[in-house]
DNA sequence: TGACATACTGTGTGATACATGGTATATGTA
DNA sequence: TACATATACCATGTATCACACAGTATGTCA
């Protein structure tokens, strides 16, 4: 059905989580991330967005407010304390991982 | 219950498929795998790892013999050509990955 | 003998990416 | 005005996967 296999949709999953908690320093709403991501190279499903942004808060890393109450709804998030601890920890794993990554590379390589 | 959270656990997903196609360029078996890798700073479950080497084997990106049949069951695992082009298509995912995160952070960081 | 390490397997459970389908407003264009 | 398309979000369902829990069986060492 799918173009991209199931290995290559895991790489997502703990990618994207980064991904938001980083862009999120500014304010920003759903249907924006995704475009914004999309300008970079980075395509991220909405049904698989929207419900991580309202995870993220769920959990406290992200706050939201409506904007625009009379107009069309726009959620904007912003990234809280917690969620930058958050940040930390998961940059942090991912920096721990590109090293392990490297070094097998290197013995593959060579 | 766990020291780990949920989103901690999710960064490991993309990430243990390619360590174990890079590790497998020599044939190893499971146990062994969860071994080196933790003296490497990575822990894997055993749970996790022994699925997960099924499965690549499943799809065809792995080879298995069992090793010394009338002793202690040994399964050894290799990487294929197949397994190859995974893993090279997997590591392309990542450095792409790699990149958006340290451009995100240079604005964040700014 | 018995504890512990080695080596693997089977069956849950909960979380998540993505699919499908839907609501509602805004905007461009014929 | 009519209608398509873009914008912006949500609800529900399915498949997959990390990890928990529990078990089998052999090897090793005190």
């Amino acid at each position: 059905m799918s173009e991209v296999h199931n290995f290559e949709k895991e790489m997502n999953r703990g990618f994207i989580q980064l991904v938001v908690l980083l862009l999120l320093e500014k304010p920003m709403y759903g249907y924006m991330i995704v475009r914004v991501l999309e300008q970079n190279g980075v395509v991220v499903d909405e049904n698989t967005l929207y419900p991580l942004l309202r995870r993220l808060e769920e959990k406290g890393a992200l706050s939201s407010r409506w904007d625009a109450p009379e107009a069309k709804a726009r959620k904007y998030y912003q990234v809280t304390d917690q969620g930058r601890a958050l940040r930390g920890s998961l940059l942090e794993i991912w920096q721990q991982q590109g090293k392990a990554i490297e070094a097998l590379r290197q013995e593959v390589e060579s």
